[in-house]
DNA sequence: GGGCACAATATTGTATACAAAGATGACGCC
DNA sequence: GGCGTCATCTTTGTATACAATATTGTGCCC
């Protein structure tokens, strides 16, 4: 069983504060170590990272802004199961925004920033020949956040953060293709659009590769993590 | 001098709880009851609601999360003083987001969404024939939240919701034209596009709309409200 | 034997106590 | 007299204790 329990706490000497144990639940969110719908005990993490529930209350309430978490009064915090309606909309919204950021980030973008993204991409392909899955997913949605930041608009880089975010939970609920190539493909593709300043082709490339990871959803089913009752019973 | 002191607390017979702290704050922030830059002290704030630190300390965070607060650690709470660059990326996110929700919203709105519309305008009216500037900016802003809901696109509606609270500290800090007589005026037409369902025509209503509220916006110099020191020295 | 009511338990919500860090003011030194 | 340093004080950060609510288990009644 995968849970809390796999979350290994950062072995710095100090104990951590609300934002490194919001960091840490945040990154197991993304990585899939943590499924939708998983609770999320207040004491329980309060004993796995070694500090009181005052920072992980702290914390739960951080990614609850950020719809990673869903807290129900007086029942406690869960990792988000975003709906098929929600689902819809995220990707919507990130086909109105990444777009736009993809065509800045193609006309900003500095030898430093190619560099870095390249770089990322590298990773990007080492996590995935480990099959390493979860970080090769969390990589990926990350270098779309990299993209935007580079847009130099912090603003809608910090929405396409939140929304690069709940992406990860509805790959990990409404996923039904396997491969992932092209995927690695498409970022191929796009940075070399921005390395050459092809701000059209970079917005073109960021729009098929969207649409690309939205059709590769199937949001007319419910949940494949279903509720432990529905699950049983299906 | 105006300050927490003069936010009145909630008349419930229940302590108010965090939500409703957060609410009651923000909504000072909105009518600039609060100016940008005041410290918001968590025991100041704790007697005046009635409530622990606890409670307080749970909604500024809220708070902090949607940038209508600054926390500095161990210094404390302020109200956002944003940027010139900061005022100027809400307000072209602003113009990425609200034209698309005013098409969508021109398309959906349904009798019931123009006639809650309708309404707010009155309400608008009202408290601008009350001389209540801070009432209309407030109502002001939340017609354009309530255009992108009526869009039908609630996680774009919460972007923009965030963005008219920005909004509304950059016009305390950076509005340089007094009338605010064109804004009741564009408002109106906006909301007749979208009850004859003419989206494009709202569209670009929109778009006009908030160039023209971008336009009275003076950037170029530091925020009007300066630091006290600095109110001082100059 | 099934279902409802109630009690016991576990978990979250809130307040408070204590610790730590910054701000302020006084004192002494240059 | 100005400035730096130290001590005091205020304010925030964290932990813990207590209260309130939801959940779960038990027993009774039908």
């Amino acid at each position: 069983m995968h849970g809390p329990q796999t979350i290994e706490r950062s072995r710095s000497i100090k104990p951590p504060n609300s934002e490194l144990v919001g960091a840490d639940l945040s990154r197991a969110i993304h990585e899939h170590r943590l499924a939708p719908g998983t609770k999320l005990g207040e004491d329980e993490l309060a004993d796995i990272y070694g500090v009181s529930r005052t920072i992980i209350r702290t914390a739960l309430q951080r990614l609850a802004h950020g719809q990673l978490v869903e807290i129900h009064r007086n029942r406690g915090a869960f990792v988000a199961k975003p709906t098929p309606k929600e689902a819809l909309e995220v990707f919507e919204a990130r086909e109105l925004l990444e777009p736009r950021t993809a065509h800045s980030a193609a006309l900003r973008a500095t030898p430093e920033d190619v560099a870095a993204l390249k770089a990322h991409i590298v990773k990007e392909h080492e996590a995935m020949a480990r099959n390493d899955r979860g970080l090769a997913l969390y990589l990926s949605g990350q270098l779309h956040v990299q993209i935007a930041k580079i847009a130099g608009q912090s603003t809608i880089a910090d929405f396409v953060e939140t929304l690069i975010a709940r992406s990860s939970l509805i790959v990990a609920l409404y996923w039904k293709r396997e491969s992932a190539l092209c995927e690695s493909h498409a970022h191929h593709s796009l940075i070399s659009a921005i390395e050459a300043h092809d701000a059209t082709l970079a917005e073109e490339l960021m729009v098929s590769h969207l649409v690309d990871l939205h059709s590769a959803l199937d949001l007319r089913d419910v949940p494949k993590v279903a509720t432990s009752l529905k699950d049983i019973l299906g």
